[in-house]
DNA sequence: AGTCTCCATAAATTTTAATTATTCAAATAA
DNA sequence: TTATTTGAATAATTAAAATTTATGGAGACT
């Protein structure tokens, strides 16, 4: 590693110095005193061993060293300039990328609106959207590939108290049925007609089929007795076969919104059970905050965010 | 004028740390204490109002705002290793321009190989030779355009104790003959001779043609009576006439080496007359002086001086 | 748990840079 | 010419900044 021969003081100097013609105007400008100026110039000069500038006259002159070195000067300082701007930028968001994770349900119905959101209020910030299983968008977190992410299940035990988790908002998981199904006359159903359905579910694997299932179990239903006319992968495969009669399923209210207002989908109340679950903001609070992801987390997140939510006190 | 938010030191850092993910080795590698490798950044972030590394887990990762400024980092540190090679070229001769003033007869005669003998030696510093008449080139010496010059004439009043004049050789004003003129059968020629002679001379306004005047007067010559056939402004001209048989003149013998070798003209010695003028260095001791112009005066001027010259004994 | 590595922090020291005051030299004016 | 002014260099002092030594704490590896 070489020493450095100058400081970007110095060249500052020699800039000012060749711009005024003088030491003197040029220290009035850096507001600095004069023999200030003639210092540095003289530990540049000693420095690198040449002349800079010829003090003979009344004006000071550059030498064919100091012509040469004022070019680099400027460019050097012309460099520094910038990077300066490109980190206001980045500070004041206009510019740099946010990340976001999100796990299959939210990335696909909830996201694509608070980004929306995002863009509109910064639209010099870039944003990437990573949808992945909720276990590996929490290591995503954890190892800093992903500024934050949202996510509807539970997270691994040795992530959950590594990470910053804060439920934002609570997803209905509604049991829907055909349209033309006989339970959808109905006012509400009970527990008990839960056995009577053939169920159309994601497959085991899903963080949302294990929420379920954990929902089911913990109010007392015996789900082993529901039966499962078929397992799909994606939600929107599920919707499709409700729509088609062959079965139903508890889905996500955020993802059947359009399908409610069609009327092409029922969403049935049940008596004595609610199925929701939390959806979680979680960062990774051992790692550096980005600007933009900050912003997100206090301006367009608590849009999106039920009563209770932590967020609303922000 | 704005401010420096980062210095080239904190910058040095960065780079290293990035490069070596981690700020005790960086520290090793400058040679520093870890505490200050952790204070210069922790400046830097400061006043820049970023934060450039993640220090969470072994490795010291960079930000988002880290990557950006490590990039124009470079780039900077790029520019500045850039401007010391270039001046380290202009220092050791690698670079950098000569500008050499000269005299019509100096230039035309002494000078291409004085330069060659230069150019062979520092092939990297380019030399512009600028022939003008002595006073011009004298003032291009005092007010900087011209490093240095080789003048055979007198410089005007004022210049002369503004400039440091150095003699360093004498050129010999030889009379010169056509071959087949009854005088060149002679051993040599008396000054009485000269007033039979016709002359082809430089027109009054050369300088040469000035010294050579004046020297003939101060050795005793009434000027007046020697026949001038007539005035040229080329010394080629002169050459070509003496060599046409349509007179005699004073010549710098510099200029007539090859015409002598050939015997296409005759160099006559008059016996109680040496018409020798001094070929002079001029520069500007008041002026920055440009290592290619040390050079040129210590190492190859020398090669060309007289034996008295003051340049010998450098 | 214990050790090791790495980074942060604090206090002291050293180094560097800035200021004030003064001198010197050249340019301008009387 | 001499006096005056202006700009730069120098010296001594003061102020600021960076570096070091010493120490503490947190995470990673055994």
């Amino acid at each position: 590693m070489p020493e450095l021969p100058f400081t970007l003081d110095q060249l500052r100097i020699l800039k000012a110095i060749a711009a005024q013609g003088s030491f003197k105007k040029a220290a009035d400008l850096l507001y600095v005193t004069q023999p200030a100026v003639s210092l540095q110039i003289q530990n540049l000069e000693k420095q690198l061993e040449i002349t800079i500038f010829d003090r003979g006259g009344r004006k000071a002159l550059l030498t064919e060293a100091g012509r040469l070195l004022l070019e680099y000067c400027e460019r050097i300082l012309n460099q520094c300039d910038e990077a300066c701007k490109a980190i206001e930028d980045l500070n004041s968001l206009k510019g740099g990328t946010l990340v976001i994770g999100a796990s299959q349900t939210t990335g696909t119905y909830l996201m694509p609106r608070m980004i929306g959101l995002f863009r509109q209020k910064y639209p010099d910030v870039s944003v990437r959207l990573q949808v992945h299983s909720t276990r590996r968008t929490g290591w995503s977190v954890a190892n800093g590939q992903i500024d934050l992410a949202i996510i509807g299940g539970q997270l691994p035990g040795d992530l959950e108290n590594l990470l910053q988790v804060i439920p934002y908002a609570t997803d209905e998981l509604a049991l829907v049925l055909p349209s033309k199904h006989p339970l959808s006359n109905k006012k509400e159903v009970l527990k008990e007609d839960l056995y009577k359905l053939n169920f159309v579910t994601l497959d085991s694997q899903s963080t949302t089929r294990k929420v379920v299932d954990k929902l089911l179990k913990d109010s007392g239903l015996e789900i082993q007795r529901l039966k499962i006319e078929m397992e799909l992968n994606s939600l929107e495969a599920i919707k499709n076969a409700v729509q088609s009669g062959l079965g139903a399923s508890f889905l996500p209210v955020v993802s059947i919104e359009r399908e409610l207002a069609a009327g092409t989908i029922h969403k049935a109340f049940i008596a004595d059970l609610e199925v929701k679950r939390e959806l979680k903001l979680i960062t990774n609070p051992s790692r550096y905050t980005s600007r933009a992801s900050e912003v997100f987390k206090k301006n367009i997140l608590p849009q999106f965010a039920s009563l209770e939510s932590p967020l609303k006190n922000i």
